[in-house]
DNA sequence: ACATTAACAATTA
DNA sequence: TAATTGTTAATGT
């Protein structure tokens, strides 16, 4: 664990690629849905019956304020599961789940869920265990509030890039299939700024801007970047 | 100093 | 043609 851990620490992706939990059990047998990308799968506000797992894919989780301003909490990967605020808690969905890529994912209905709760302990200390990395991740939230807007863009990168990173390590050219325009609403800024930020990485070499995406060739010198900066 | 808004030209699928 | 990038100038906090 390095010490970008310890500032950011990017609590959905501490699984490791080949290691099972009680997830990929459950979800081993069951129908498999393919999500095309900018697929809003959960929306905020909205009720929820399902929890979902991604099988293989990228979402961005991320809510709207009033005023329309948007914020990123998290970008989810292969393994990771979403949607169990609305069933646990049986609340509308805090914030909206979109696919960022065409991606494979799974589902469980509440009953489900219900009867897994009331027959297997493993189950309970899987689902416990999540609802840490989701507090955990509301933390991250909290930090990103002292974040400059060229750096929520380098976070947001980062964190794409993580996560693609995670699926398929050996790949060092990282592509990220994302217009300026959505990191400019993700990192909650201007395409303006995004371009800028872009350029500036660009420039020390970390990475490359192509036509509808970004390629990450240095992702730990990013993760460097980010951690260097001074607030 | 940093970021946003509005505008525009150039490039790409 | 529509989407996207790259850039500038003026303005705001």
């Amino acid at each position: 664990m390095d010490l970008n851990e310890h500032i950011f620490p990017m609590f959905r992706c501490h699984k490791i690629s080949g290691t099972q939990d009680r997830w990929d059990d459950i979800f081993s047998k069951r129908p498999q849905v393919t999500i095309p990308k900018k697929t809003v799968v959960l929306q905020q506000g909205q009720r929820a019956e399902k929890i979902y797992y991604i099988i293989n894919g990228l979402f961005e989780y991320s809510f709207t304020m009033e005023d329309g301003t948007q914020g990123l909490i998290e970008i989810l990967g292969d393994g990771n599961i979403f949607g169990l605020q609305p069933i646990l808690g049986n609340n509308p969905c805090p914030a909206s789940f979109i696919a960022l890529e065409d991606s494979i994912v799974s589902c469980i209905s509440k009953n489900e869920i219900n009867e897994l709760l009331e027959n297997d302990p493993v189950f309970c200390r899987q689902i416990i265990a999540d609802f840490v990395n989701i507090t955990g991740g509301l933390m991250t939230q909290l930090y990103l509030l002292m974040f400059r807007a060229n750096q929520r863009v380098e976070w947001a990168i980062y964190m794409l890039a993580g996560q693609k990173n995670r699926r398929n390590p050996e790949i060092k050219d990282i592509f990220l299939e994302v217009s300026q325009e959505d990191l400019a609403r993700m990192s909650r800024t201007t395409r303006v700024t995004v371009t800028r930020s872009l350029a500036d990485l660009k420039q020390r070499g970390l990475l490359e801007t192509v036509y509808g995406g970004v390629i990450i060739y240095d992702l730990e010198g990013l993760g460097q970047t980010l951690f260097s900066n001074e607030y």
